[in-house]
Formats: C-alpha cells, sequence, structure tokens
RNA sequence: GGCGGCGUGGCCAAGUGGUUAAGGCGAAGGUCUGCAAAACCUUUAUGCGUCGGUUCGAAUCCGACCGCCGCCUCCA
C-alpha cells in the first residue's frame, strides 16, 4: 500500500485514488521565457519518477503538465530581443520539450497552453465575479481573499498574519493587499484577448485552476510542484477552484525540496543557477536522475559537481553489468547453472521503499545490493543459464529502467552495429592477443590504450578479450 | 515577527523506539591479471549538533541551547 505525505494534512497518508486504476495528476510546468534551471529539474524528474511508480503499480496515470505561455516575463523578454511574446514562447516551449525528452522524462499525457484555453480561464472569472468572490475594477479583475474562508489551509497561513508581515505588494486598486489579479489589463501594444472586462491577459494563478479542471476533473487526485509554489501559487489555485466548483480541488498535495547552491536556493532570481543544458552537456541524465533519486524528494540537495561526478561513477555498476548481461545474452552459448537466487526478495523491498512516502534512496539501496549478489553469482559459477539472465535483466529493466530511468537497456552503444567496424576491432584484438602470446606487451598495450581513446574498451575475460563501445 | 524544515563516517545520504546504524563516492589491503579494467572479499561511525530528561532500551520521544536553510514578494 502506497502512502504519500500530503501537504495540506502534513502527514503521511494512505494513498487511495478517487476513481482507481485511473490518477490524475498535475504539476505546474514552466513559463517559457528561458531555459529552465536544474533545480527546476528535480521536481519534473521526481514528479516523473512518481508518475512511473504509480504506472509500475498498474495505475493509470493522466500526467498533466501545464505551460504557462503568455505572462508578464515573456512580455519582458519579448521587449528586450525585439520578438514577438508568442515568438519567445515558441521558442522556449520547444526547448523545454527538448529538455524533458533529453532527461528522459516520460512525455505527460496533456501539455496544456495558457493561450489555447481562455475560453475557460474566462469562464471561471465569470462564475468568480458572479459569486462575488472576485472584482472588476478599471479592466483589472481580483479575487477577493476575504470571500474564501478556507484560505491560507495549504500553507499554515493566516491571513491577517500574512497582513501583518507587510511584504505584499499594495496596489490602491485592490480591496486588500492579498488579494491577487485574475486578469489584468494589457497596456497599448502588448499581447492581449478581449474579455467582459476590457482587452488584457490572464493572472498567472487562474491559468492552472482552468486548466487543471479541464484535463482531469474538479475534483482530482495529485497536485505537485516546488515547494515555493505552496504559498500563493498553489493556495490560491485552492481559493478559485474551491470557489467556483465548490468541491474539494485536490486530494494529495505534493511538494519537492530545492536545489541549493552552497546552501542557497538555486533560482533564477539569485542568478546562482545552471541549466539543465548546461548539466546535460557535462553529465548523464542517468546520473542526474540518480543524484536525485539517492536524497529524499522533500529534503534539500546542495548541488555541487562533485556529486554528480560520484552519481556518475557509481552509474557505472549499473551499466558494467548491463553490459555482462547483453554479453552473456549475445554469446548463444546456455549454460547449466541454475543459481539460488531470490529475485523475489529484492522486489519486495523495492515496492516496501517506494511505498513508504517514494524513499527513492532506499529503492537505489535495493538495486545497488541486487547488483552485488548478481555479481557475486557471476563470479562464483562460470556458466550460468540464460534463464536466470533474462530475469535479471527484466528486473532491472522493470525497477532501475522503467521507474527510477537510471539504466537503458536500449543504448545503442553497447556494440557497434557497423560489420566493417566490429570486423577490424576483432583483428585488432586478435593481433593483440597474438602480442600477448609473444609477451609482447608493450604493443598489447598500446593497443588497448589506442582503442580506449577511440572510445573502445577492452576487458580481458577468461574466454578472451570482450569490448564495449563509449564516448 | 509568523509558519515549515534540517544538523548521521573523509564527502553525499537512508533510517524516526529494540538484533552487528542501509546504499553510493572516496581511502587502505587482498583475490584474479603480464599489467590494467571490471568483479569479488576484508577494513574504514562504541556513535547520529550540544546538554539534560523519559524508558528495561533512543540517532529515533520530550525540554533547553547552538548552528544552518526555506516560505511569508515573481520563483520548481
Amino acid at each position: 500500500m502506497l502512502k504519500i505525505y500530503n501537504t495540506l494534512s502534513r502527514k503521511v497518508e494512505e494513498f487511495a485514488p478517487i476513481s482507481p486504476p485511473n490518477v490524475g495528476l498535475y504539476i505546474c510546468g514552466p513559463t517559457v521565457y528561458d531555459y529552465f534551471h536544474i533545480g527546476n529539474a528535480r521536481t519534473f524528474i521526481m514528479a516523473d519518477m512518481i508518475r512511473r511508480y504509480l504506472e509500475y503499480k498498474g495505475f493509470k496515470v493522466k500526467f498533466v503538465m501545464n505551460i504557462t505561455d503568455i505572462d508578464d516575463k515573456i512580455i519582458k523578454k519579448s521587449v528586450e530581443e525585439k520578438i514577438s511574446a508568442s515568438e519567445i514562447a515558441r521558442k522556449y516551449t520547444e526547448a523545454f520539450l527538448e529538455d524533458l525528452n533529453r532527461l528522459k522524462i516520460k512525455p505527460a499525457t496533456v501539455y496544456p497552453k495558457a493561450t489555447e484555453h481562455m475560453d475557460d480561464i474566462l469562464k471561471m472569472i465569470e462564475i468568480l465575479i458572479d459569486s462575488t468572490a472576485a472584482y472588476n475594477v478599471n479592466g483589472n479583475v481580483f479575487y477577493d481573499v476575504s470571500a474564501f474562508k478556507s484560505y491560507g489551509k495549504l500553507s499554515g497561513k493566516k491571513t491577517d498574519e500574512i497582513e501583518a508581515g507587510a511584504r505584499v505588494e499594495v496596489m490602491e486598486e485592490k480591496k486588500n493587499p492579498l488579494d491577487f489579479a485574475l486578469w489584468k489589463k494589457s497596456k497599448e501594444g502588448e499581447p492581449s484577448w478581449k474579455s467582459k472586462w476590457g482587452n488584457g491577459r490572464p493572472g498567472w494563478h487562474i491559468e492552472c485552476s482552468a486548466m487543471s479542471c479541464k484535463h482531469l476533473g474538479e475534483t482530482f487526485d495529485i497536485h505537485a510542484g516546488g515547494n515555493d509554489l505552496i504559498f500563493p501559487h498553489h493556495e490560491n489555485e485552492i481559493a478559485q477552484s474551491e470557489v467556483s466548483n465548490q468541491k474539494t480541488f485536490v486530494k494529495y498535495w505534493i511538494h519537492f525540496g530545492f536545489l541549493n547552491i552552497n546552501k542557497e536556493k538555486m533560482s533564477k532570481s539569485l542568478g546562482n543557477f545552471f541549466t539543465a543544458r548546461d548539466v546535460l552537456a557535462k553529465y548523464s541524465a542517468e546520473a542526474i536522475r540518480l543524484l536525485f533519486a539517492q536524497a529524499h524528494y522533500r529534503g534539500p540537495i546542495d548541488f555541487t559537481d562533485e556529486l554528480l561526478a560520484a552519481s556518475e561513477k557509481g552509474l557505472e555498476k549499473l551499466t558494467n553489468l548491463r553490459d555482462a548481461i547483453e554479453s552473456a545474452l549475445s554469446k548463444n552459448k546456455p549454460g547449466e547453472v541454475d543459481p539460488d537466487f531470490n529475485l523475489q526478495s529484492f522486489e519486495k523491498r523495492f515496492n516496501e521503499a517506494l511505498d513508504d512516502d517514494i524513499n527513492t534512496s532506499q529503492a537505489v539501496a535495493v538495486i545497488f545490493d541486487f547488483v552485488k549478489e548478481v555479481n557475486r553469482k557471476i563470479s562464483e559459477f562460470e556458466n550460468l543459464n540464460i534463464d536466470f539472465y533474462i530475469k535479471i535483466k527484466e528486473f532491472l529493466i522493470r525497477t532501475a529502467g522503467n521507474v527510477l530511468g537510471i539504466i537503458n537497456f536500449d543504448a545503442e552503444d553497447v556494440k557497434s552495429d557497423s560489420l566493417l567496424e566490429n570486423n577490424l576491432i576483432g583483428l585488432l584484438i586478435e593481433i593483440r592477443q597474438k602480442a600477448k602470446k609473444e609477451k609482447n606487451f608493450q604493443l598489447a598495450d598500446e593497443i588497448r590504450k589506442k582503442l580506449e581513446e577511440y572510445g573502445v574498451i577492452l576487458k580481458d575475460t577468461k574466454d578472451g578479450t570482450d569490448y564495449l563501445k563509449r564516448n
């Protein structure tokens, strides 16, 4: 039974979806005005792992990730770069989808865009005005926080205390400093949409309420996002949706910890960030995912090169085993030994770890324990039967592959697919073999070293020399 | 000021009342090897921020203190 921490109740709860086996999962996607950074990537990756685990458990997940493609920041950027706002949005939406793909994040079921949901947004604002939870001042429409008694239930904030903090934006048009914009009047030359209240564009919070309702219904299972969205963004979503639909908005709220740089939050405003692209240029997606999986999703991670390098190194344990499995399976030389190997116990431990509030760190430990145990069997017995290799391969694909996304068995870099290349490498291996026999180790080592420079790694085993390609 | 969280080996990190405190990186020694690589074996926290308390028993519960971070404003 999966248990998960719910920000709303501040407790670990049993996960019981509204209409099993279906699960609705919504996550706040990016505002597309720039490349996203590796801290954003943590949220996307952890949501992806939760989604994949739910699917592993047999749930049918509808995964919705919105794209905010109209916003003040996009307009600002379009002025700076002298390109239209829609062109900025288009460019960074494309980059966003590309980066998700490179991070091995499974595509969402839908990526709704704000600009394509104007009717839904306008309709929701109208309902809010009709129910007196919103008011129009000269073409700006605001949500009236005092209209929603439960305001603050997610963040644990009380409206009077927030006002005491006096750090909220004060606008003369607002009745209450906490009120937030649902519809913003557009200035001359800015992108705008027609509405009853004049030309303008939607506020940030209302988009998520309108789009999640459209794609997942008035009440859905899981809403996830970064810690910093709890207040005000998610609080405001609750206020809008629960007043306009008169129903509970979301059953489980999940929030992810930050990625820090020198113990400080990584953020665009502090400028202390690396884009996901920067990091992907130096490290593999699998290493990034392993790094995130090794910590608890709610805690902070201090991001450093050393940590990523360590993850990259740890990953080699996994890829080395993968290569050994593929090599054994391709040899077509079935052995007879059927080792005593309790695969179920590993699968059980893996499940228990993730069932316990998505303890990915524990799950990773199970995978490494498994790798060690398999390697032990491989070094203990010379010819293990094919059945054993097939079973352990399937286990790794199911768990480390499909759920955690830290290993890929479809990698084309294991062996070359070019016959000529294979033959040439085979020839060099033969020559090296002869050199070794004649104790010409200098030549043998030179061949090995040169091939390594070209990305071909030789491994001397009892049966001869094996090789694999890496770049 | 309000609310939330954190402090575990050289580094990262799980564990939140009960056998020898997971796992990864690093380090040392060994097996295998011509040498490597990989893999395996052994070693690497009598102790979990500090001081008290509860308990037969605490990293785990309670109290105080020290240190660090986040949200309260656009931010994953």
